[in-house]
DNA sequence: AATGAATGAGATTTCATTCAT
DNA sequence: CATGAATGAAATCTCATTCAT
């Protein structure tokens, strides 16, 4: 549903980004057509190019910004949870949640993932790395309660858990209309499997 | 190092498979010419489509049969091993082993096809699930043995675990010559985990 | 001779348009380039495909375009004129003029089209069916007038009379440089046969 | 119906040019792929090129054959007429006896005039003279016997007749199956127009 | 004579990006 | 700021023809 006209120069801007997630998530970032990004933006095609530098760009962009907000939200989560193991499960449930909530977002998140890892090497995904981080401080806090076993290695198991969760994302969204598996059962059992399996 | 001339008619389609699995993990489907493949197999643009339908039918096929032969390997790796824990700890092995011996496959495995719209959206990857379902097994053997909790959801930890091997290899791919950990070490840390994520 | 620059947007159609004639005259619709229809428009390749799907379309616009100017042209060739007798040979002369006056609009019409299997198997050409649908009138009044025998029938009539001129408009076109015969002579000699072949 | 294997030399060259009229008819000269016709008429790809230049060498052959059969069957067909306006009638039955009988073979022929006339204007249909040789024949020797106006240029009329016979007749394969006219009356319609036209 | 796998030149078309208005 | 018509580079795939067997 194209929105024509009016619109201050921020709005615009956020009109594109949500049409812009929209068609990646529908059509994958290499088939998505700067055009279509524009008519679902109702904006002309040159004006993305006023906003952003290139399609590219926009995806980047699109994964700085939402995954800022991402982390904003995981903070605000976790904030009041003492219990170390008690913040995984919240963390894994977050994880979960933005899924359900924000479906398109996450197929973008996932194949930028992708993207970004393959082409633009230099382009390091800080802001996942904030995101993981999260997870990473979660361990070693645990560990320095001597919850945690001590022989984790804290960088294997935070992938390894991120790895858990977005392959699960993944199978979610790709199963489409017709999901498969509860995805919030789904967020207490990895949490389980991974609180079991790291504590002391 | 193109290879010219000679060869039976199978030795030249292998040729074509793993030159495309070089020119592919090395510049990305989207980004790799079908003429590259063809020069890196030391034959003419055409004869490729004497082999397979299109460039994309290469990607599949590539996954087709490798997936294959790695399913049989992996059933070789579990062959007389006993303890469903074991057994988990063989098959993380088998799993790095592989990244770490074929690290251009890998490559394509992992990150160009979950690319390739087709793979992910249409093509239902079967040969993946045999590989997920050899995990699965082993989680209802250790289940009937009354080793593994039985209310552990085998489909949600089966997609956990690959999940967690899958990012892994990822990381470790993508690192490229400058690995930044051990993946012997990190198959029996992802191990440990889950073993200990799931046992009784 | 290449025109750049300028025009407005329904100009650089029309650049199109008789380029793509003048190149399908030619070198006939199957070896032309679109690249050279676009340099001769003096428009950029891709330009071409903002106004026509792809090339078969504009072979099949130029026919549908150029055909209703035709048909237009004949009718007012014909205005004026009662006697059917008179107006088979008007028709006759307009043919052959148009066919002298626009030498590569007749080669494409003629030749290229025929080629075309779209064309011949598919497309129905209505703006022809007119074009001979003005000779079935002629007929059909002059029936009406007791002047042209009852009993010719009118569609073997029109597909003879238009096959006549036709065939030799090809020949006059084919002939190029060195014409071997006399066009408005032919119109007339057909014109004659015609008339008094079905004349009462 | 793909026919295997045996036959002497010439047997196998009938075959193909069996073969290429069937595909030609089709798909067309230009759609029709030497691969077709080879496996149509039961050989290799490559035996097609011990038999013909090219594929244009096949179209040309295939002209030039059939229509030396035509041209003799025309004269079998008139022998024994002495009356120019019997002659021209049997002309036209004869015409379009030979479309109906060999549907496809006319179809190559028609395309093939316009191809051989347009790509190959070095190549001057001389098998084609000699069946309007014959009309034009018809014509002078009326003429002679004053039966046939003196005023009539028999090479306008010549090939306008032919165009008519010939448009006739295209139109009625294009109809295919569903023909919409009945071609043996056509035959006398055109004969008719003609004989009254040109007569004294 | 026959085969058919291999060749490789070549053109259409797409679409991200630009820039004159 | 905004527009959107125009650009033009770039790459897949086809298929007539060849030639080693």
């Amino acid at each position: 549903m194209p929105e024509r006209g009016g619109g201050s120069r921020g709005e615009k801007r956020v009109r594109i980004i949500d049409a812009a997630i929209r068609v990646f998530a529908d059509r994958g970032f290499h088939q998505a057509r700067v055009t279509d990004i524009a008519s679902q933006a109702g904006v002309a095609d040159g004006t993305i190019y006023l906003y952003f530098r290139n399609k590219e760009d926009l995806l980047l962009t699109i994964f700085e910004e939402k995954m800022q907000a991402i982390n904003a939200g995981l903070a605000g989560e976790l904030e009041g949870i003492e219990d170390p193991f008690d913040r995984i499960r919240a963390f894994a449930r977050y994880h979960f949640s933005l899924v359900q909530k924000e479906r398109a977002l996450a197929e973008v998140l996932q194949v930028e993932l992708r993207l970004s890892n393959k082409f633009l090497k230099e382009y390091r995904p800080k802001p996942l790395w904030q995101y993981l981080g999260a997870f990473a401080g979660i361990l070693r806090e645990g560990q320095e309660a001597g919850k945690v076993r001590a022989d984790i290695d804290i960088f294997t198991a935070k992938w390894a858990f991120f790895g858990a969760l977005d392959e699960l994302a993944m199978q979610w969204v790709l199963a489409r209309g017709k999901p498969r598996f509860n995805l919030d059962a789904a967020a207490d059992t990895v949490a389980d499997i991974f609180i079991k399996g790291i504590a002391n």
